[in-house]
DNA sequence: TAAAGAGTGGACTAATCAGTCCAGTCCTAG
DNA sequence: CTAGGACTGGACTGATTAGTCCACTCTTTA
């Protein structure tokens, strides 16, 4: 049923251990992406050994899934937090503003978590399924924050949610990737104000 | 003056050895990414020797400089060969097509080569640049796409026209990145319809 | 308290990697 | 034809890598 058959820790001690090495793998791949992260940097960054990795985790792939996993929860806890509250255009703008914002407080550097592991694993079946997955959770996110702004304006025009939540998702990955490239915010902010428009256009 | 300064080749034979090294690693890198591409499986596909390689780069970093250019080269003449001979929207709508019949014909794999090189290097601060430049050079092709189709309707609308370029860009890297993650150009579709649907809105 | 199994430490291996080195061959200029 | 430099082949090195293995400790349970 899990992905990961091997060595789910049984008890709190073992609980934590995997935990550790997750998160330390998690912070060292979205720095230098997976091709550049060692076992080695991992267990040390995690404080432990060989034999732990391998009691959880059947080789370093399953532990990438695992990566791929934890990510993906932290980018969507992020976005929740605000997208949750959305009620109305002026809100999905707020979510803009706090977009890049963060991207500005990092210098632009590493774009996106999820996109940066696209283009690393997407030729991967097993990795690519779970991203595809992530960014399917993302934009149930958008659609419901969508709703949310239908139902309180009352208008209901008949355009697919889905849709709309597709090309601002496609907007905020391309203007962050061109963010990176330029060190600048300049790119995401207007791909993000075409994508925001182009909801009100069909939403309201 | 040239980011290369080790070894450029003077002899036609020296010249042929350096370009098969470079269209190998190209393609290597393209398909596996920089990090997954090793030197001897360069010269494995190239029929070259080491001695070769370090008679005209100084070290990977450097063969990958140039790789950058390669692969800028080829990806601007694509595109150049389509924008080149814009003149109305409905040609722009047309380079759509050609984008996403490209993206089709390789099921999706892969992304934008320069976009999956951004991910992957765009905390080193040389290959940075260059993408930035490649970049640079995409959207200035597009400008002059816009110029023609303004030029051609008679209407001079006040807008930046960089601004429309980078946003087509920023639409065009998100629609492949979620199109290589879903393996559908569904995302890719939607999003240049509603980048050109903004170029149209801002442009006639 | 004693057995069993979960969890741990770290040495070890085999493969692969980037990069070095030198003995050559090929080409051209004088 | 010959010297010098461009170019080439490939063996070699040292570092790093993923993955193996076994002796050991800790914790729970009967």
């Amino acid at each position: 049923m899990a992905s990961i058959e091997i060595g789910q820790p049984l008890t709190a001690r073992g609980k934590a251990t995997r935990a550790r090495i997750v998160e330390a793998a998690t912070e060292l791949v979205r720095a230098h992406g997976v091709a550049n992260t060692s076992l080695d940097a991992v267990l040390a960054a995690s404080d432990t050994s060989k034999s732990q990795l391998y009691h959880y985790f059947a080789d370093k792939d399953d532990l990438v899934l695992a990566v791929i996993q934890r990510q993906t929860e932290c980018v969507l806890a992020t976005h929740e937090s605000h997208l949750r509250k959305l009620h109305s255009l002026a809100g999905l703008r707020r979510w803009r503003d706090a977009v890049v914002e963060l991207s500005r407080q990092t210098d632009c550097a590493g774009g996106c978590p999820l996109g940066s592991l696209v283009s690393e694993l997407a030729e991967s079946p097993r990795p690519r399924e779970l991203l595809a997955e992530s960014f399917a959770r993302w934009e149930a996110l958008l659609v419901a924050g969508f709703r949310a702004i239908q139902a309180r304006s009352g208008t209901r025009r008949d355009c697919d949610l889905t849709e709309l939540a597709t090309v601002v998702l496609a907007a905020l990955q391309g203007g962050l990737l061109l963010a990176q490239t330029t060190r600048s915010t300049r790119a995401l902010e207007l791909a993000l104000d075409m994508a925001i428009d182009h909801v009100e256009a069909h939403l309201a």
